[in-house]
DNA sequence: AGCACGCCGACT
DNA sequence: GTCGGCGTGCTC
C-alpha cells in the first residue's frame, strides 16, 4: 500500500527506549510504559500488542519516554511484542477522538475501539483443550461440572473451546476445570491471536517477453500476460492460461517474469454499469447551486420530500469535491436497507467508493479502513462508525436520513451521535455538512431560519425540495376510525375500507405494503378472565407469542434476553382457557390475510425474515419482480424502499406508535408515518395511503394527513420548550445497573443526591430527575435505575461540554454496579 | 478482561 | 482446623 509522502519511511527509527501506551482493557485509562525492542520501530498512534498481566492485549502507542520515572523499577518493564498496524492519522484526528471521549464522558480507548476496524486490537484468549492422549478411566468419579466440560469438549470438532464459552455453558466450571487439569485430562493455554493483517498473494509481472529458447506454450503464456496488461495474480494467470505453477517458475528462472508477494485488497466490489448525471428539476438545480456556493464550514438541512431526488443532489454535490482532489464522507442509517443507494454511488464514481459497515468481514473492513489512510480522494459510504474514517482532506460530509435514530449508539460507550461527530469533523475540515431528510428531526429543524424567531441566529441553512421528481403528487392519506369499525361489529384487524382496497389490489394488478409498527406474532399473551400476563422471568417485560412453522409447539419469547417457554394451554393463575395473545404483529397479520384473502400473494418483511445475509435484497427483488401482491412488515418498510409499482399503503395500528412512553413519541410517529406514506406512488400511479387508528383527532394524525410539516414542528417545539426538553434543554442519562436490586437502588439514590448537591454548590442551572427504576426494570438478570440530568442549553441545539462530575459519580459506584452515561439520549426507556 | 490475593461460611 | 466460595485490586 502506498503511504503518503508525509511518511518518511526510512526515518522510522524509534528515538527513545521506552514508549507509553494506552492498553485495551476496560477500567484502565492510565498509560503504561513498555520497552521498545531494538528491532521494532514504533511511532505514536501505532497499534501494538503488549503483555499485560497474564495476557497479551492490544495497545496504542501514545508517546516516547527517554527515562523511566523513578517509581517504576526497570525489571518490571516488559517489551512490546509486535506492531499490529502502523497508522498515520490525518491532522486533527486524535483531537477529534479526544473531543468525543470528553463530550460523551468515556475513556479515549472506548472511542478508539469504535474508530478502529474490529480485529486490530487483539487480545489473547484462554482456551481449554482436550488431552487426546489420555482417556478418562473413571468418568463417573468426576464431578458434574467436570463431566459437563468433558462432554462439551468431546463434541467440539477441534476438541477445544474458549474458557469464556465453557464458563457460560457450565456452572461451577472453575471447579470442573481444576479437577480435569489435575487428572491431566485437559490443558489450559493462552492463545495469542494475530491481529488482522493485509492479505498477501502471489503476483506475476512480465519483465522480458523476448527471452530466447522459449517453448510455444511458454510463449503463449507470455502473450496472454502481456495482453492482460503485464501484471496478474498468479492464481488468475494459472486459470486463464490453463497452466501450472512449475511452468511459471520456469519462466521466472528464465527471467521473463517475476513472481512476488503483493497485497491483495479485500474490497467489496460489484460490476456496475456506469451512469451519467441526470437532468435536474428546477428545484434540484436551485438547491445544488446553493450547495456549490458553500466553501467553508456550513451546515445545510436539505429537506426533500420522499421521491424528490435527494440522492441525485448528493451525487452532483460530490462531483466537484472529488474533482478538486478532496474526499467525502456519506453516512446512511443502515447500509443493508439501501443497496440501491450504494449501487448508484458506485455507478457514478466507480472505484473511488469505499463502503464501510459492520456487515463486512473483518478482512474487508480492515482493508477498506486502510484505504482511508491513503491520500487518494475517495467517497466513504458507511453507517455511523464511518464518521471516524481516518481520511485526510475532507471536502464534504453528508448525513442521509439525518432524523434516523440509528445514528445514535446506545449499547457500548461511547454513546455518540454520528450527527454530532459529523458536525465536529466538518468544522475541523472547514467544509460543508449536508443533513438530508424528508422528515427532519426537531433538533436540526429548530436551528434553521424558518423555525427561528431570530433567523439571523439560525446556524443551519435550510434548503427545500418540496416536490417529487416528474411532478408526481404525494399520495393522499385517508384516515379510518377503528372505533366505528368495532361499533359496527367488525372485529377484524382490517377495516372494511382496507378490505375493499385489498380486494381491488389484485384485480388491478397492483402492489401494496402493509405497515405494522411491531415485530413478532403479537404483542403479549394475557388471560381474558383474570388479566394475568405472561412475563419474562428475567426482564420484567411481557413475553411475545411466536409461532414457528417447523414445530407444532407455540413459543413465548422475550424480546430482550431471548428467553423462551412453551405457551401454556390454560392460564397458569386461574386455569381459564381464554388465555390468548392480544394485539397483533406481522405473523398475526399474515394469518388473518391468509384467512380473509387466500388468493393474495404475501411477503413478510421484518427482522425475522430478513435476518439472513442478503435476505433484504432477495425479498425486495422478489417483490419488485411482481412475485407478490403485498408486503407486510415493520419499521423496515419505512426505509429506502423505492418501488415504483407500490400503489396501496395500509397502516394497521398507528396508535401503538403514538403510545410509546417517550417524550419524542409524537415526533417519531410523525416521521415514521410520513416515511411509510412516501413509499407509495413513486411510479405512474399516484397511490394511496390508508391509516387505521383509534385516535383520528390526534394532532399527529391530523398533521400527517395534511402533510403539514411546519405547523406540526412549531407546535412540537413549543411543547418541548414548555416541558424543558431538547432542543431547549440538554439531557444526560445515567444508567445504573447491577445484579442486586437493593444495591442498584441505593447507588442510584446516592448519585442523584450527590448531583443535587453538586449543582447547588456550583450554582449550575439544571435539574436532576430520579432516581427512577427503568421502564423495563430488569434485562438479562440486571436491574436498571435511571438518573436524568436536564440542563438549559446556552444556545439552542449547541452541543457543548458541561463539567459534569463523572469522577464523583464513578466514585459513588461500587465495583459490581455499572454506571453508563448517555449524553443526549434518544431512548429513555 | 483475567488472575491473584485475601477474607468469611460449611465441611472433615 | 481446612477447603473453597467470591469480593477487591492490579496489570508497565
Amino acid at each position: 500500500m502506498s503511504t503518503p509522502k508525509a511518511s518518511p519511511s526510512l526515518d522510522r527509527t524509534t528515538a527513545a527506549p521506552f514508549v507509553e501506551v494506552l492498553v485495551d482493557c476496560p477500567g484502565t485509562d492510565k498509560l503504561f510504559t513498555y520497552r521498545v525492542p531494538s528491532d521494532l520501530s514504533i511511532q505514536p498512534g501505532d497499534i501494538l500488542s503488549v503483555p499485560f498481566g497474564a495476557q497479551q492485549v492490544g495497545a496504542i502507542a501514545i508517546r516516547f519516554l527517554a527515562d523511566l520515572p523513578p517509581e517504576l523499577a526497570t525489571t518490571r518493564i516488559l517489551k512490546v511484542v509486535d506492531v499490529a498496524c502502523r497508522t498515520l492519522f490525518p491532522p486533527g484526528y486524535w483531537q477529534l477522538l479526544e473531543k468525543v471521549a470528553a463530550y460523551y464522558h468515556t475513556s479515549l480507548m472506548a472511542v478508539i475501539r469504535v474508530a478502529l476496524p474490529p480485529g486490530l486490537l487483539q487480545r489473547s484468549q484462554r482456551r481449554i483443550r482436550l488431552n487426546t492422549t489420555l482417556h478418562p478411566h473413571d468418568i463417573n468419579g468426576l464431578g458434574a461440572a467436570a463431566q459437563g466440560i468433558l462432554a462439551l469438549l468431546q463434541q467440539s470438532p477441534s476438541q477445544d473451546y474458549t474458557w469464556q464459552y465453557l464458563r457460560r455453558q457450565i456452572k461451577k466450571a472453575q471447579v470442573g476445570l481444576r479437577e480435569l487439569q489435575q487428572q491431566g485430562l485437559v490443558e489450559s493455554y493462552l492463545q495469542t491471536q494475530a491481529p488482522t493483517k493485509p492479505r498477501q498473494q502471489q503476483a506475476v509481472t512480465l519483465t522480458d517477453p523476448s527471452a530466447p529458447d522459449l517453448t510455444v506454450r511458454q510463449q503463449e503464456i507470455l502473450t496472454l500476460l502481456k495482453h492482460e496488461g503485464g501484471e496478474l495474480w498468479a492464481q488468475d494467470l494459472l486459470r486463464l492460461a490453463h497452466t501450472s505453477s512449475t511452468t511459471l517458475k520456469k519462466l521466472a528462472s528464465k527471467g521473463c517474469i517475476t513472481l512476488h508477494q503483493q497485497e491483495r485488497l479485500r474490497l467489496e466490489t460489484s460490476p456496475i454499469q456506469p451512469d451519467q448525471p441526470r437532468t435536474l428539476t428546477p428545484d434540484q438545480a436551485g438547491v445544488l447551486a446553493q450547495i456549490h456556493r458553500l466553501q467553508d464550514y456550513a451546515e445545510v438541512l436539505l429537506h426533500g420530500v420522499t421521491g424528490s431526488g435527494k440522492t441525485e443532489v448528493y451525487l452532483q454535490a460530490i462531483t466537484p469535491v472529488l474533482a478538486r482532489k478532496q474526499s467525502v464522507i456519506v453516512l446512511v442509517p443502515e447500509i443493508g436497507l439501501t443497496p440501491q443507494l450504494t449501487d448508484r454511488f458506485r455507478s457514478r464514481f466507480g472505484d473511488r467508493i469505499r463502503v464501510y459497515h459492520s456487515a463486512l468481514s473483518d478482512g474487508e473492513r480492515y482493508d477498506t479502513w486502510r484505504q482511508f489512510l491513503t491520500s487518494t480522494p475517495q467517497v466513504v459510504i458507511g453507517t455511523r462508525s464511518a464518521i471516524f474514517a481516518p481520511i485526510a482532506n475532507i471536502g464534504l460530509v453528508i448525513l442521509d436520513e439525518e432524523h434516523d435514530t440509528g445514528y445514535k449508539q446506545d449499547q457500548p460507550a461511547p454513546c455518540y451521535h454520528a450527527r454530532t461527530v459529523a458536525r465536529w469533523r466538518a468544522q475541523q475540515a472547514d467544509c460543508p455538512l449536508i443533513l438530508g431528510s424528508a422528515t427532519p428531526c426537531l433538533e436540526s429543524w429548530s436551528q434553521t431560519p424558518p423555525a427561528n424567531p431570530k433567523p439571523s441566529q439560525a446556524s443551519i441553512h435550510y434548503l427545500r425540495l418540496p416536490r417529487r421528481v416528474h411532478a408526481r403528487p404525494m399520495p393522499p392519506i385517508e384516515i379510518v376510525d377503528m372505533r366505528l369499525e368495532l361499533a359496527d361489529r367488525n372485529h377484524s384487524i382490517f377495516s372494511r375500507l382496507l378490505q375493499k382496497r385489498l380486494h381491488s389490489l389484485q384485480q388491478n394488478r397492483q402492489q401494496g405494503l402493509l405497515f405494522m409498527p411491531r415485530r413478532g406474532h403479537s404483542t403479549f399473551v394475557s388471560c381474558r378472565s383474570c388479566g394475568y400476563v405472561s412475563e419474562c422471568p428475567h426482564c420484567s417485560v411481557s413475553l411475545t407469542y411466536h409461532h414457528s412453522p417447523d414445530s407444532r409447539q407455540t413459543l413465548l419469547r422475550c424480546h430482550y434476553c431471548n428467553y423462551a417457554q412453551p405457551q401454556p394451554e390454560v392460564c397458569p393463575v386461574c386455569k381459564s382457557s381464554y388465555f390468548r395473545f392480544f394485539g397483533s404483529g406481522t405473523q398475526r397479520v399474515m394469518e388473518e390475510l391468509a384467512k380473509t384473502f387466500p388468493e393474495l400473494r404475501v411477503i413478510r418483511f421484518d427482522s425475522d425474515t430478513t435476518r439472513r445475509k442478503g435476505a433484504h435484497r432477495q425479498l425486495l427483488n422478489q417483490f419488485a419482480r411482481g412475485e407478490a401482491d403485498l408486503m407486510v412488515g415493520t419499521q423496515m418498510l419505512t426505509k429506502g424502499i423505492d418501488l415504483p409499482q407500490v400503489q396501496l399503503i395500509g397502516v394497521l395500528a398507528a396508535d401503538s406508535l403514538l403510545n410509546i412512553p417517550d417524550f419524542r413519541a409524537s415526533e417519531r410517529t410523525f416521521q415514521t408515518l410520513l416515511q411509510v406514506a412516501g413509499r407509495a406512488g413513486r411510479g405512474e400511479h399516484p397511490g394511496q395511503v390508508l391509516l387505521q387508528t383509534y385516535a383520528p383527532e390526534h394532532p399527529v394524525i391530523q398533521a400527517v394527513q395534511k402533510y403539514e410539516m411546519d405547523s406540526f414542528l412549531f407546535a412540537e417545539l413549543k411543547q418541548r420548550q414548555e416541558a424543558n426538553y431538547p432542543p431547549f434543554h440538554q439531557l444526560i442519562l445515567l444508567r445504573i445497573s447491577g445484579l442486586n436490586e437493593m444495591m442498584v437502588e441505593k447507588t442510584a439514590l446516592e448519585i442523584a443526591n450527590y448531583l443535587h448537591a453538586y449543582i447547588h454548590t456550583h450554582c449550575y442551572q439544571g435539574t436532576i430527575l430520579g432516581p427512577a427504576p427503568a421502564n423495563i426494570l430488569r434485562v438479562a438478570r440486571r436491574y436498571y435505575w435511571h438518573v436524568l440530568i436536564k440542563r438549559p442549553q446556552t444556545e439552542m441545539g449547541q452541543t457543548e461540554l458541561w463539567p459534569f462530575p463523572m469522577q464523583g459519580c464513578q466514585r459513588r459506584c461500587p465495583q459490581n454496579i455499572r454506571l453508563q452515561v448517555d449524553v443526549d439520549p434518544l431512548k429513555l426507556l
